[in-house]
RNA sequence: GCCGAUGUAGCUCAGCUGGUAGAGCAGCUGAUUUGUAAUCAGCUGGUCGGCGGUUCGAAUCCGUCCAUCGGCUCCA
């Protein structure tokens, strides 16, 4: 630190452990860090200054609490990816003179920017020369200033350059709050903060190149957005992309085929999956676990049909809204007549709820219904089983009194957190989803019966405890949500459970109950579906097991291998006992070696090998081979029965 | 739907700048009767995604359509 020279003024800086030092105002995190250790120095990305992310290199001027930032933190990272997208752009510029940029930012797990290449057309062939580009650049150490421009300023320089996409994005902002971030030749409009020099940025990757349209406005220009990844060692990058090969090998679309669950038919039609044998039981098992929670939990199962009349979907508002975007109707021998395939179940639930007179003491009503569905998805949506055109949906609805709505949400929300318990998702994500307050037109329903719905969502999430995230203008059209998400191998984000409150639909299907006042009362109708849809929460569900299913919804727990043909009998015989103990099993009667048949049922992850040889039936035994752990040694048949039996319940026993 | 890429046997993939298709696994047949992650041999199997075009000649070049993949937009 310099000598203290007077004049200068000090400020008093407050470290995370709430010690204060001072120093002289104008120092900078940079500066600080050194007064530290040189070390920290190396590694400071950047500073936060009170709540504010800043450059290590910005100079602070009053009492503040700071945060130095490094490769550990989070926002540390956020401000290297960012730097790096500036990078990025600066060596596409000097490779692709003329190009215009929109945005920049860094993401999750690195960083893109959004280019519009003119007249270049550009593929993933182009993308070394620019990581070489890159990396000549940040050698060069460059460093990032920041300067502070009047709106003028800022309209003028882009105005010369002409990029309209920056010209548009200045137009948003407030004069004095401008800033520019120069880094060699490039000059771009930001916010910051950034690194104080490139050298820091040792290895790149550009990982893909997509389109994106401007401000994500599918009626405006679709733009060039090249995605990217860096770090402070070419040692980390290696890693990462051994960690993306590891995630490829999780994703479901290659287990589903490996482990024989589903697959697509071209014939059949485009996200239309079919669900295997083996697939067909591990969906069954989930169905009925369901259906027990669901019992317990006061639901009563129906069963309705996969098409319905236009006119149901006419009161319940669908047709007006997604009528042309979705399957044509089917039209029959009489003139005029249309039936659309069911892409929800609600209004033939709400039917349902009609079919006879309610009172209050009926209150609520849960019908349940595994009902399988059809959206006509656009065809650049469809992705494996985690969005397909054809589903079946866990759903229910729950029909009862404005009074009920609370409990009847938390008891729905405690089925969802039974299910994340039981298939051991610990991760997830849970969204409130609310109207865009600006945008009111697209919502059907009145501003009261939404504020009610919005009320009620969020004092249930607050009296669970439950983190939760809210986004505005994510609410269905009619009624408010909460859903639950989890990220797949890759790290996208799906929604699986969810739960939304209508007082919509009750109103559009005039349905009614006799309150104790002897007068007709509206219900309030909640959709909700713990899974999300089978599809999805399978494939969710295989990258987060890598195909390991618990014991008791893997398809195959078993498989007996006998030696030689010679103890077919006596596999047969366990089989039958294993069967009879409601265990599900298989015999591997190939003619092949006992190396060679573990091998395959190792591949097909099935938990537990049977091997059975003269020893085993001289003893009555099967020799017990676990899935990923090896030889276990003999026991007695029924010893085993026992023991896997007692498996599945301590994987079941506290929930069910 | 939009941008970009890909499309060879059931699966995984090879096939240089155009000369008429190949491997491993799987399957079938036979031999082997096997002890904790691949027994050996033989055989079958492909209008090289579909359709057009250029060419003496196309898996290879061009166009178009379809499907898949990575994103964008969308997701009742």
């Amino acid at each position: 630190m310099h000598p203290k020279i007077s004049g200068y003024r000090m400020i008093n800086i407050t470290f995370p452990d709430n010690r204060i030092k001072q120093y002289e105002s104008g120092t900078t995190g940079l500066e600080i860090a050194r007064s530290i250790s040189e070390g920290l120095a190396r590694n400071v990305i950047s500073v936060k200054i009170n709540d504010e992310v800043w450059d290590a290199t910005r100079p602070i001027t009053f009492d503040a609490r700071i945060k130095l930032l490094t490769w550990e933190d989070e926002e540390g990272k956020g401000t290297y990816w960012h730097s790096s997208a500036h990078l990025l752009a600066e060596a596409v510029e000097l490779l692709y003179p003329g190009v215009k940029f929109g945005i920049g930012p860094h993401i999750e797990s690195g960083f893109y920017y959004d280019i519009d290449f003119g007249d270049y057309t550009i593929s993933s062939e182009d993308l070394p020369k620019i990581e070489n580009k890159m990396l000549e650049l940040a050698r060069e150490k460059q460093l990032f200033s920041r300067k502070e421009v009047t709106k003028q300023e800022a309209l003028e320089y882009f105005s010369q350059k002409g990029d309209e996409y920056k010209l548009e994005l200045i137009n948003d902002l407030a004069d004095g709050q401008i800033t520019f971030y120069e880094s060699g030749k490039f000059t771009d409009l930001c916010r910051g903060p950034h690194l104080a020099d490139t050298s820091q940025i040792k290895a790149v990757k550009l990982l893909n190149i997509a389109g994106a349209y401007w401000r994500g406005d599918e009626k405006r220009k679709q733009l060039t957005r090249i995605y990217g990844i860096t770090f402070p060692k070419q040692k980390e990058l290696t890693d990462y992309l051994v960690l993306l090969e590891e995630a490829k090998k999780r994703d479901h679309r290659k287990l589903g085929k490996d482990l024989e669950l589903f697959f697509f038919s071209q014939k059949v039609g485009m996200g239309l999956p079919i669900w295997l044998p083996k697939g067909t039981l591990l969906r069954e098992r989930l169905e009925m676990f369901l259906k027990r929670v669901q019992k317990k939990a006061g639901y009563q199962q129906v069963i309705c049909p996969h098409i319905g009349n236009v006119e149901l979907y006419k009161t319940s508002g669908h047709y007006q809204k997604y009528g042309e975007s979705s399957f044509h109707p089917i039209t029959t021998p009489v003139p005029g007549e249309e039936f659309f395939l069911k892409p929800m179940n609600c209004p033939h639930h709400c039917e349902v709820y009609k079919s006879k007179p309610r009172s209050y003491k009926d209150l609520p009503v849960r019908i349940a219904e595994f009902g399988t569905v059809y959206r006509y998805e656009q065809s650049g949506e469809l992705h494996g089983l985690t969005r397909v055109r054809g589903f079946t949906q866990d759903d229910a609805h729950i029909f009862c009194t404005p009074e009920q709505v609370k409990d009847e949400f938390k008891g729905v929300m405690d089925i969802v957190m039974l299910i994340f318990k039981a298939l051991d998702f610990k991760e997830f994500i849970t969204q409130i989803s609310l109207r865009d307050k600006n945008n009111k037109e697209k919502y059907i329903g009145s501003d009261e019966n939404w504020d009610k719905a919005e009320k009620a969502i969020l004092e249930v999430a607050e009296e669970r405890g439950l983190k939760t995230v809210i986004e505005y203008g994510e609410a269905a059209f009619y009624g408010p949500k909460m859903d639950f998400m989890v990220k797949d191998a890759l790290g996208r984000k799906w929604q699986l459970g969810t739960i939304q409150v209508d007082y919509n639909l009750p109103d559009r299907f005039e349905l009614e109950y006799i309150g104790n006042d002897n007068q007709k009362h509206r219900p309030v109708m909640i959709h909700r579906a713990p899974f999300g849809s089978m599809e999805r929460f399978v494939a969710v569900l295989l990258e987060h097991t890598a195909g390991k299913f618990p014991l008791w919804l893997t398809p195959d727990q078993a498989i007996i291998l006998p030696i030689s043909e010679k103890y077919q009998k006596y596999a047969e015989k366990v089989l039958s006992l294993l069967n009879n103990s409601d265990i599900r099993a298989q015999i591997d009667d190939r003619n092949e070696k006992a190396g060679k048949k573990i091998r395959d049922a190792e591949l097909m992850k099935i938990p537990y090998m049977l091997v059975v040889g003269e020893k085993e039936e001289g003893e009555g035994t099967v020799s017990v081979r676990r899935q990923g752990q090896g030889d276990l040694g003999p026991q007695k048949i029924d010893d085993f029965i026992h023991f896997l039996n007692e498996e599945v319940k301590k994987e079941l026993g506290e929930i069910l």
